[in-house]
DNA sequence: CTTCTTACA
DNA sequence: TGTAAGAA
């Protein structure tokens, strides 16, 4: 499975706090791995909850146990298989903060959400535009 | 039924 | 890593 491929189905994903158990079937991986990789430091919980004291990952720990589950189906060692989680978190969290930051590039084009990508000269109309929508991007000039 | 820790195969 | 035990 490609990495695209499991980032959208993660983003399919509606519930954003997770038991262990939770984790555990959704990325298909053991609680005691789980609870390894916490311990090496791969995984972190959030503060104990409940009576037994019980971990609490972020959504963003699903990711990246699911990233690792990945990694270690490609025959990565557990340490690479992290590694590689890591950097693929941060890209996601940079792109992440990007998007959120760049409001001021956000515009209203033709009555759809749309980023100023540049123009090729002076002239306003010749400014492109990049889209959204269901279909993926696409680019074009104002109508 | 779920999770926790610890210990052993 | 899996599994079992006893406790919460």
């Amino acid at each position: 499975m490609l990495v695209d491929d499991i980032i959208r189905e993660i983003y399919n994903t509606q519930k954003f706090q997770f038991k262990i158990g939770e984790i555990s079937e959704m990325a298909d991986v053991s609680t005691r791995q789980l609870r390894y990789w916490e311990k090496q430091g791969y995984l972190k919980s959030n503060e104990r909850t409940g009576e037994q004291n019980a971990r609490v990952f972020s959504f963003r720990m699903y990711v990246k146990s699911r990233l690792i589950k990945k990694f270690l189906d490609d025959g990565f060692t557990l340490s690479k298989a992290n590694e590689k989680s890591t950097i693929i978190i941060e890209e996601m969290e940079w792109i992440h903060k990007f998007a959120t930051q760049s409001h001021f590039n956000l515009t209203e084009v033709d009555g759809q959400k749309a980023v100023c990508i540049g123009s090729l000269n002076d002239d306003e109309s010749q400014k492109i535009y990049g889209f959204i929508d269901d279909d993926g991007v696409h680019y074009r000039t104002k109508s």
